[in-house]
DNA sequence: TATTGACCTTCCAATAATGGGAAGGTGGAA
DNA sequence: TTCCACCTTCCCATTATTGGAAGGTCAATA
């Protein structure tokens, strides 16, 4: 398989494989003789799970530690469900500190008159 | 006031506050013969004005355009009103967007065991 | 006066993840 | 042979902030 029919089969942009190539995220692609990449099937399935992880907003140095996990196949399960967890803090904690930005803007925004006159309690909320 | 000073006063630090005059968000400072820069009161003020906006999650270029609008004496409040209504509605966006990774992560780390087994639903669900 | 330490300067680089483009080589089909 | 689609590497941009290196300046102290 080459580099572009991978991306097509996994989803990840030719463009981005070649990058985690570049910062050790998946191994480095065997080479024709012209030195073209060349993959198999379950290249693709890797590059799934990376896509997957993505999605629930792992980073990639979490998904290295999840490949880890992933590969040994005698880990223990709370090992994974520790790192879960784990993000899940992370991500909450982000949401609630941007819930907090819309919480205070929504109330700015509330409170001003959004018509054409110029007094507006946003931006003097900002002069403070 | 000399930049460590301003970076007192403001509580924007004076590599941010260099960085900040480089990309054109604050003015270039004024200079002594030696070559150092220095501010007045009002800079600080100025400063905060940009703090407290970035504190509410708004980005270097709508702080630009607050900027606008906060100097410009006449302008109308629907203005404001609507770039902070446009912000609101980015920043929910995002929230929503976290808000479904963790209550995927929440489903998997829930029917995990978490314990020295090997199975772990949350890895299967990456291989899919 | 010489030294010292705190502060200032500029420039370069790194972070995280992805995308875009340029310049040039390759593969296969018409 | 020519042509197009694909491949290669390398560099750059994004966003906001921080870090360091190398070197100049200021003020106080020995």
């Amino acid at each position: 398989m080459t580099i572009g029919e991978l991306a097509k089969t996994s989803g990840v942009n030719a463009k981005l494989i070649r990058h985690y190539e570049s910062i050790g995220l998946i191994p480095k692609a065997a080479r024709t003789e012209s030195g073209y990449r060349f993959y198999k099937e379950s290249d693709a399935q890797f590059l799934r799970f990376i896509k997957r992880a993505r999605s629930l907003g792992f980073s990639i140095k979490e998904i290295k530690t999840l490949i880890g996990l992933w590969r040994n196949k005698s880990r223990a399960s709370k090992e994974v469900k520790a790192l879960a967890k784990n993000h899940i803090k992370e991500l909450e904690k982000k949401i609630k500190e941007m819930q907090e930005m819309v919480d205070n803007l929504q109330s700015l925004a509330r409170s001003c008159h959004g018509d054409s006159r110029p007094e507006c309690p946003i931006i003097k909320s900002l002069e403070e």
